[in-house]
DNA sequence: ACGGATCGCACT
DNA sequence: TAGTGCGAT
């Protein structure tokens, strides 16, 4: 249910940015002939010509919609080009237009606090940047800057106008207006150049609202489109919003917005103020009672998020009908597929913007029988995440078991899957300064991979050292960055020391027992085997159903790398950038008595990568990573 | 055979 | 917390 938030008392400038039909857009950069094409962007096409994701504006004039099928499209607009998403995996891949949507959000994030709100829509926050501008360059200044700005749409102002763009600028450039009026023009004309240069550099347009908050913000981005944008001053509001249809704001487009028409008979926005604040509340609870009061006079409180990147990263397919998933063979190697791209993205994650997940979501649906009340639904089932395709694929496999025992306690018939999804989630930035425990390994080293084998290592355990080799990692990734970090924020269970080949190499000459670079690493995890005996006897790991094996599952992993390395580089042409098939050292691997055994100057170093272990609260039932690593407060 | 694949959030 | 549910694109 939708929150109400504390209103800021200053007024601020809030931008809602929205990329135009933005796979097409992609698809069109790749491909420039379907540029003023009736063009759509689908994923699969052997049933009915696959589903409708984007279509371009050409493309709607012909009556084209999303969810459509290709066959449909193609109906009504047989001249329609229908590009494919990707396939990697047998599943859509949809990384390009991550890519390309990181692409603009870079540039947005230029001006002020930016918030990724999807793949393709930014929130900006631009009060700062509107009030130096109203210092320093009032909007009346330079013509060249409201060229683009002139073309705005400003509720309130005539839009078919002749004379729309002069009464525009006279508009933005007003002398009489009041400052939040000032403000907002500022923050059009902030907008207006930002949406050139996500142009100039992307090729890609854009459309966008501006306005004194998130929801008005957001409701008039889509208003005049493609690439054009909106302004609300705060005098047009009420109008408005007295006319909205409930279904257009934001959190009223499902069953909320139902019930204020079925129960309340309320059909616009403009229908809610005839409504007490009380009664609202004693129909949708005190929360949305008050959201909803706030919201049909124009009034949200709800701050920009200053975040660039998404909080959780998830990979699923569906299995409809006839595809649906009858035995766990099957289940198996879909879920496979699955991990994979979801390692992978994690990986990225990690090297790129120095993040880690900790816990892996596994969700499944099972196809509704005939009629019969097989309302049952699985259970989402959920674990600490540890690094590593193979122990993806592993943990998310016990999860499915597990949900699949839960589910078939109560429902005596067989089952069938008709969609599997993974998502990993609780992403923590690891605090610049400290950096974390890193073991890139890679299998086998082949020509291509530029790995480097330790050859002052003397091997201890051959079937270990002969394969595993650590790659060179970039020494300025592992500098503190100068950005400060903002604290008293959980930085959660990990904090831990970016390892890099260098500086194993450093250590290890601290530490002439451990010899070589893979060894030290081997030595901080070996005893792996107490721990978890520890832990079981403790009772933290019984309750989690997906790694009661992960101990044997690691050896067997290591044992494995090899051959499944050396698979993995035949089928991937090895031009992967380097750590992209490794597998992380886990925080969870290590076993704090291993580190009490190290050399005073060892231990403090190695100290400072990971929090000391609390005291087991045989209470509790999980066995999470924070449970042995917590938080230094809290 | 539910438009599919992803996301975020509030609630319990 | 883990798990459910809703809403959005």
């Amino acid at each position: 249910m939708p929150v109400a938030r504390p209103e800021p008392q200053e007024p601020r400038v809030i931008a809602h940015v929205d990329m135009d039909c933005f796979y097409v857009q992609v698809e069109q950069r790749r491909n420039p002939a379907l540029r003023g094409q009736p063009t759509a962007v689908v994923q699969y096409n052997d049933w009915k010509g696959g589903g409708l994701i984007a279509v371009s504006y050409e493309a709607r004039g012909f009556g084209v919609k999303r969810s459509m099928r290709g066959d449909e499209a193609k109906r009504v607009c047989p001249g329609i080009n229908l590009v494919q998403v990707p396939v990697a995996r047998g599943k859509a891949d949809l990384n390009l237009y991550r890519s390309a949507g990181s692409e603009v959000v870079a540039i947005l994030a230029s001006k002020g606090k930016c918030e990724r709100a999807s793949i393709d829509e930014v929130y900006l926050d631009l009060t700062d940047a509107a009030k130096e501008m109203l210092l320093q360059a009032p909007p009346d200044s330079p013509e060249e800057i409201l060229i683009e700005a002139a073309k705005s749409n400003i509720l309130g102002l005539p839009s078919d106008a002749s004379e729309k763009e002069k009464i525009v600028r006279a508009w933005l450039c007003r002398p009489d207006a009041d400052s939040e009026d000032k403000l907002l023009a500022c923050g059009a004309i902030i907008v207006a150049q930002l949406r050139v240069r996500v142009l100039e550099e992307t090729q890609f347009t854009c459309s966008a609202g501006i306005a004194h908050n998130k929801m008005l913000a957001k409701l008039v981005s889509g208003m005049h489109k493609p690439a054009q944008q909106t302004v609300v001053p705060s005098s047009s509001v009420q109008d408005f919003l007295a006319s909205l249809p409930v279904k257009k704001m934001k959190q009223l487009g499902g069953k909320l917005g139902s019930s204020l028409q079925d129960d309340l008979g309320v059909e616009t926005i403009g229908d809610l103020l005839s409504f007490t604040e009380e009664k609202l509340q004693e129909q949708y609870g005190v929360n949305t009672g008050t959201w909803l009061w706030k919201i049909a006079r124009g009034i949200s409180g709800e701050e920009v998020e200053d975040r660039l990147l998404p909080k959780s990263h998830g990979c699923g397919k569906t299995f409809p009908g006839p595809k649906a998933l009858k035995n766990s063979a099957s289940v198996k190697g879909w879920l496979d597929q699955l991990c994979e791209e979801l390692s992978e993205r994690i990986q990225s994650d990690l090297n790129q913007n120095k993040r880690i997940a900790q816990t892996l979501t596994l969700h499944a649906r099972v196809s509704k029988e005939n009629e019969r009340d097989s309302v049952k639904k699985f259970p989402s089932k959920s674990c600490p995440l540890r690094y590593g395709t193979w122990k993806i694929q592993e943990d998310a496999m016990k999860l499915f078991e597990s949900g699949l025992h839960d589910f078939l306690e109560y429902q005596n018939t067989g089952w069938s899957i008709t969609s599997l999804s993974v998502t990993a989630s609780k992403i923590f930035d690891i605090p610049s300064g400290t950096s974390s425990i890193l073991r890139y390994v890679k299998g086998p080293s082949s020509a291509s991979s530029p790995a480097i084998p330790d050859s002052s290592s003397v091997p201890e355990d051959p079937s270990l050292d002969n394969n595993v080799y650590v790659t060179p990692s970039n020494e300025e990734q592992c500098e503190p960055s100068t950005s400060e970090k903002e604290d008293g924020k959980k930085y959660s269970a990990i904090s831990a020391k970016q390892c890099s080949a260098n500086e194993a190499k450093r250590i290890s000459k601290k530490f002439p027992e451990v010899k070589g670079t893979s060894s030290i690493l081997k030595f901080l995890s070996r005893g792996q085997s107490a721990l978890h005996e520890k832990r079981k006897s403790d009772g933290l790991i019984c309750s989690h159903p997906g790694l009661e094996s992960s101990l044997e599952a690691s050896r067997a992993e290591e044992h494995n790398a090899s051959a499944q390395g050396a698979d993995r580089s035949s089928t991937n042409c090895g031009a992967e950038p380097s750590g992209s098939n490794a597998w992380m050292f886990n925080v969870e691997d290590i076993d704090p008595a291993v580190v009490e055994e190290l050399p005073p100057e060892i231990r403090r170093e190695i100290q400072g990568w990971i929090r000391p272990p609390k005291q087991p609260n045989t209470k509790r039932r999980g066995s999470t990573i924070s449970s042995y690593f917590p938080p230094a407060r809290s």
